[in-house]
RNA sequence: GCGGAUGUGGCGAAACUGGCAGACGCGCCAGCCUUAGGAGCUGGUGGCCGUAAGGCCGUGGAGGUUCAAGUCCUCUCAUCCGCACCA
């Protein structure tokens, strides 16, 4: 029999084209069989879709084929199509309109990644970019809406001058739009409307540290900074003009006999009432203070002329406007104590402004105000404090909260650094916002009946700054649902993550006309068991999806209070050192590589060349070796089919190392795979097995070899399922791959026959014997000690000790 | 500054609870086969010394614990990432 050459473009199109419109990985759920639900975060495919992309996909599949395999029901949809806003841009871009560019990118997009993928598309089912799933972004605004979490206000917002919208405290980066780098984010005041996350923060945070799965801590890390809780103590330090106080807020208040001046944000209410100079310049210190790159800049204030009465010790300190203190974090102004913060030390030192020390480090003396050049930012013993005085810091902080708390000038205080999550934008493309504007009624909410509020489809994008739904009388003019008036429609939509908050709960019913999905059905399917993405999902997607998550159980949908039990962030994938990506113009397309070596190539390199979690530097010679394998792999089942299906003799030596090494092989793939995902030691283990069965392959009965090859196959599904899939049809058996149960091991034809015992002499390696298991320590020992090798070793020397280990090791200390 | 990681051959990386460092692959070298090969096959490949047998060194660095350390402890250096005048 021939063998047969590895024909990948053949051989993945026919697979292709066999499985395109079957729904793999959709379950018949039979409730009894464990579940298994694993996505991914892809992100959203704007450009070309590369091998950056696609990686996370890869493990993902690789790890639903194998819990398939397992007997688990599987639920493993792509989760690509969950954002609007590429659609959105590409029109924009294109003049096409957004709707037929969605399908469009469907179709254009799913050729390639479909396979890749090898599954199930659910895009198909859902798209947010319509009616269909929209109406329940809808459902949901309203039901917060009524509860109070959904409300609108005038606030200084982010803008992002590309976009041409609104932009969200988490889509921010460095100052800039996180779509468009370089494009600084400037400050506008607007009408908009929040979702009030900040009633579940304390949630949010306290979760983090009860999720029972496996969070990677960099995410973790993440969350609780963003969230950004901080105890400490607020203090009214009251104008000595007219009484008025001004409220600070420190977690140092163990510090506050040490204060030397009161500053306020240059953004601060009373600065306007201190006069019109002061906020002149108050302006001018905001407008210094740009809006990129804050910690590198100048401290810069001026003294108002006014002053401040210290609460505890009745002090008068001179009130100071300063560019570097926030308004929106705390209470707008703060104590300086230039002795024990940093900040403050640097300001004072500036200005000439006392430094007065009053913690002293536990066994040490106060500093010396004139020759410090630091400030001690410890906590340590409070000094020169009145009755304080002696206390450690944190009793002293105790005590002292107390007192303002009996005093009536302060309290004990917790600052967040989370705030609400505004969602509107001014964007067409997006889940229009279904209120009503009426001027007798005011905020009208649409009735639920009326839903979905759809998006007229006949629009002229403009990139102006407006929503272009505004120029849409049709859209715009209602009739007010409360008194029939006229009235006007919210132009504004919502952000699109709020699509992506819950999508993964509607992949699971992805066709209810009734709700958003019925709560049956999630009950069986989540927690997600593995939510797989990008780091860069850390603060945006995941907070606002746990956030979700407990609205929906508050509204009694769900049953439980997080969404994803296990996270996994995959590294990303490097080219020349820098991530891939369309902007950097480095992308291996993904198109490119499975006309050149085929999807199946692809998935093992990425697989192979680094474990999941680590980035991985894409080298197109690594990928050649991978074809190879596949090559080989192939030439050796097809060749040897004649033979296995004949039922040849073999020789039972050859025979049984290779059984041996078979049933090793299948041990380790499984034990990697179950425990963890170490994909690529598991290919490396296959990989042996094969050296091992080419070395002995002449010798190998047809049974063995049936086996053989048909176990091959079987481990190799979960990575190349294109491969497998023919190689399984050319040994004659039926049905999908992943559907076959996982191959099993007997422990028995896996055993090694005898231990190699490593001797060792001081630590260090000298010889080695063959024992068989089980072996006593004293015969162990005794055969090392006799060993011509180590004889030579122990020559004129005292054996101090012999340490046994059974059938691994002996280690003779000698002097 | 705060927080989170990561340091092992020429390269990607293995090494499960301390027990043979470098599995597997890439690359490189030599050979075979071929009209030819950017195809296939066989062998070699951490460094230094040695013709060889073999020896010494070796997991960022310095100490320590141990019969035994890539793995545990202490200190330190370097790189990457996130947040950041957050009071």
């Amino acid at each position: 029999m021939p063998e047969k050459t590895y024909d990948h473009q053949q051989i993945e199109m026919k697979w292709y084209e066999r499985w395109r419109d079957a729904a793999l990985y959709r379950a018949e759920v039979d409730r009894t069989r464990p579940k298994f639900y694993v996505l991914e975060m892809l992100p959203y495919p704007s450009g070309t879709l590369h091998m950056g992309h696609l990686r996370n996909y890869t493990i993902g599949d690789a790890l639903a084929r194998y819990k398939w395999m397992r007997g688990f029901n599987v639920l493993h949809p792509m989760g690509w199509d969950a954002f609007g806003l590429p659609a959105e841009n590409a029109a924009i871009a294109r003049g096409l309109h957004p709707r037929d560019w969605t399908r469009a990118n469907i179709e254009e997009m799913t050729g390639t990644l479909r396979r890749y993928a090898f599954s199930y598309d659910w895009s198909r089912e859902i798209s947010t970019c319509e009616p269909e799933y929209y109406h329940w972004n809808q459902w949901f605004f309203l039901k917060m809406l009524e509860r109070g979490l959904a409300y609108r206000k005038k606030a200084l917002v982010n803008w992002c001058p590309e976009c041409a919208t609104v932009l969200a405290n988490e889509q921010v980066v460095d100052g800039c739009c996180w779509r468009h780098g370089l494009v600084a984010v400037e400050q506008r005041e607007l009408e908009q409307w929040f979702l009030r996350i900040t009633a579940y923060m304390e949630e949010l945070l306290a979760d983090i540290n009860r999720l029972e799965g496996v969070w990677p801590d960099r995410v973790l890390a993440m969350q609780r900074n963003w969230i950004g809780r901080s105890e400490g103590t607020e203090a009214d330090f009251r104008l000595e003009s007219t009484g008025q106080p001004v409220r600070v807020f420190t977690t140092r208040v163990d510090t506050i006999f040490g204060a030397t001046c009161v500053m306020l944000a240059p953004e601060h209410p009373l600065v306007g009432e201190i006069g019109p100079r002061e906020q002149e310049r108050a302006k001018g210190l905001i407008d210094l203070r740009g809006r990129k790159d804050l910690a590198g800049l100048e401290k810069e204030g001026f003294f108002t002329g006014r002053y401040a009465i210290n609460p505890y010790n009745g002090e008068r300190l001179p009130v100071w406007i300063a560019n570097f203190v926030l308004m929106e974090y705390g209470t707008g102004a703060i104590m300086a104590v230039p002795a024990h913060d940093q900040r403050d030390f640097e300001f004072c030192r500036k200005y000439g402004i006392e430094v007065r020390p009053v913690i002293r480090p536990v066994d040490g003396a106060l500093a010396d105000a004139d020759t410090m050049t630091d400030a001690f930012v410890d906590d340590g013993v409070v000094e020169n404090s009145g009755e304080f005085s002696g206390l450690a810091s944190a009793e002293a902080r105790r005590r002292m909260t107390a007192k303002a708390e009996a005093g009536g000038f302060g309290k004990a205080a917790i600052t967040w650094r989370l705030k609400d999550w505004g969602i509107s934008r001014q964007r067409y493309w997006g889940t229009p916002i279904p209120v009503i504007h009426c001027e007798r009624c005011g905020i009208v909410p649409a009735p639920e009946s009326e839903l979905p509020v759809r998006l007229p489809l006949d629009i002229r994008i403009t990139g102006r700054g407006r929503s272009p739904l505004e120029n849409v009388p049709e859209f715009i003019n209602v009739a007010c649902p409360a008194c029939r008036g006229q009235a006007r429609r919210e132009s504004d939509t919502m952000d699109t993550f709020i699509d992506s908050s819950w999508y993964f709960y509607r992949y699971c019913d992805p066709r209810n006309p009734r709700a958003p999905f019925d709560p049956d059905v999630i009950d069986y399917w989540f927690q997600i068991d593995q939510y797989i993405g990008g780091i860069e999902h850390a603060i945006l997607h995941l907070i606002y999806s746990r956030f979700f998550c407990k609205v929906m159980r508050d509204l009694g949908l769900v049953r439980h209070s997080e969404p994803v039990k296990n996270l996994f962030t995959q590294g990303m994938v490097l080219k020349d050192g820098v991530a891939m990506s369309k902007s950097a113009g480095n992308v291996v397309g993904a198109d490119a590589m499975a006309e050149k070596y085929g999807a199946d190539t692809g998935r093992l390199f990425v697989l192979f060349a680094a474990p999941p979690e680590k980035e991985l530097e894409w080298q197109e010679t690594g990928a050649e070796g991978m074809y190879r394998f596949l090559g080989r792999t192939c030439r050796f089942v097809t060749r040897n089919i004649e033979r296995a299906r004949a039922g040849a003799a073999g020789s039972p030596d050859a025979d049984r190392k290779a059984l041996r090494k078979l049933h090793q092989t299948v041990r380790k793939v499984t034990q990697d795979l179950e425990t963890r995902w170490h994909f690529n030691t598991s290919i490396a283990a296959v990989m042996e097995l094969m050296n091992e069965l080419h070395a002995l392959e002449s010798e190998l009965s047809g049974a063995v070899l049936a086996e053989a090859s048909e176990k091959v196959v079987l481990l190799l599904g979960p990575f190349i399922p294109y491969l497998t899939e023919e190689l399984w049809e050319e040994l004659g058996r039926q049905g999908p791959v992943f559907r076959q149960p996982w191959p099993t091991y007997n422990p028995e034809l896996a055993r090694e026959e005898e231990a190699e015992i490593v001797i060792q002499v001081n630590g260090k390696l000298r010889g080695r014997f063959l024992a068989p298991f089980g072996a006593s320590r004293e015969e162990l020992e005794q055969r090392a000690l006799a060993h011509d090798k180590i004889r030579s070793f122990l020559a004129g020397k005292q054996v101090v000790k012999v340490i046994v280990v059974p059938d691994k090791l002996v280690n003779v200390v000698v002097r």
